[in-house]
DNA sequence: CAGTGGTCTAGACCACAGT
DNA sequence: CTGTGGTCTAGACCACTGG
């Protein structure tokens, strides 16, 4: 599905829907939380329900069962797939703590507008001087300062974030909002701590650090681009790579 | 009508071959290889070639652009795409090296069989004694020193592996013998190297390093367990988590 | 303007499941 | 047997792109 697929859709929610995606969501609304194995209505009833060719009822299954929500079994109909992969869902500060058994806090030491800088707008696929939303929050873990993140995200994306009130988490407001991040471009590298960042992590100017870089995607739009440091004796990253876990 | 039936049938009886998949298969020869944004056929182009319905093309069209090889734009025509997903096989340095444009060398410092430590047969899934292949060496980036790196290998999957020359990719070792890892659990944190590190890596002590540990797994078996430490100010880790790219 | 992909129709025959 | 999905036809109109 393209770029291009969305925004027909997009314009369509305001004209009328094409048929094949009246019966797409039809079934998505039926097949939505229904146990894996149940049957989805057949092609031909869907047919008769929505008074169109076959063919436009095959291209609404078809998109579902593209995206693992249907199975298709010949001769015997269409049922709701298990689903074929754990969501492997980024994880947030916040569940990375909990799953390490600590408490996570965070302290906003800036949330503003800005306009973007050079790199955060070409990260951001945006023009630099174009609005961001910049969040720099330092977070703690059991009350032992861990890191200094700041977090960049495009504005257009998220009207009223700074007035709405700050999230306890970036990644449940993303959520809220249909965008929180499926997958990322990370980088990471070893670095020494500014004066500025040891202050706040409590650490010697020159200790070792390790610098985090994450540009956040939500289907092809990035929503978040953030640089974090993590005071290297209290963080290590743990990461899974590769398929067939 | 009836002509057309039997024409079907006899191409279906020799070739055994839908006529959607042979669309498919003769653009996607047409298709690798080519640069990405190269054109492939129009759908009516097709449909003349091969004397088949429209339908018919879309479906062997639809099957690649879902594949992520062709990429339609309305209007224009469809394209070959440029590769969505990362490789989901693990890059050794070698390639890593490469990708990035440099010469990578390597220069074995230690190879040899030893007892598993506490930590490294834990790793590898071994009791403490049972016999490792410890390998050690110092890599360099077109003549830079980048990393020293320790890699601890289960004896009994790599039988002969020290008699045999040491080769110059792990990986192209391991992947000889089908045991290439396919996914890995990895750690990386920051740290100061070692005095001894930092004379391999020509650092000043103290001076900040990234350590990355690796445990390599083919399918349930764990068959490489390393720990690696590259100079900070050289090396950055590059990686896309999450699926959906 | 001509060409492209996007959508849609109203049928058809097939192989295969289950009864 | 009936019903299912799998394949296929021969057209059609639309929105969009490019020259």
């Amino acid at each position: 599905m393209s770029t291009v697929q969305v925004v027909n859709e997009m314009l369509v929610t305001e004209g009328r829907a094409l048929k094949h995606v009246q019966v797409r969501e039809y079934v998505r609304t039926l097949v939505t939380g229904a146990a894996p194995g149940s049957p989805a209505p057949s092609e031909r009833e869907l047919v008769h329900r929505f008074g169109v060719a076959r063919m436009t009822v095959r291209q609404a299954m078809d998109a579902l069962v593209v995206e693992g929500l249907l199975e298709r079994i010949p001769g015997r109909g269409t049922f709701v797939a298990r689903p074929r992969r754990a969501p492997s869902r980024l994880t947030s500060f916040t569940e990375e703590m909990a799953r390490r058994g600590l408490l996570a806090e965070s302290q906003t030491l800036l949330a503003r507008r800005e306009q973007a800088g050079p790199g955060v707008a070409r990260a951001l696929n945006l023009t630099e001087g174009d609005a961001v939303i910049h969040w720099r929050r330092l977070r703690r873990a059991d009350g032992q300062p861990m890191c200094l993140e700041d977090a960049y995200l495009n504005e257009v994306l998220i009207p009223g974030f700074l007035q709405s009130g700050m999230p306890t988490s970036l990644y449940d407001a993303l959520d809220s909002r249909g965008l929180r991040p499926t997958w990322a471009e990370d980088s990471i590298n070893a670095d020494v701590a500014s004066e500025e960042e040891a202050q706040h992590l409590d650490l010697p100017a020159g200790g070792p650090v390790l610098r985090h870089s994450r540009r956040g995607l939500a289907g092809e739009k990035v929503v978040e681009v953030s640089r974090t440091v993590y005071r290297a004796d209290r963080y290590t990253i743990w990461l899974q790579v590769g398929a067939e876990g």
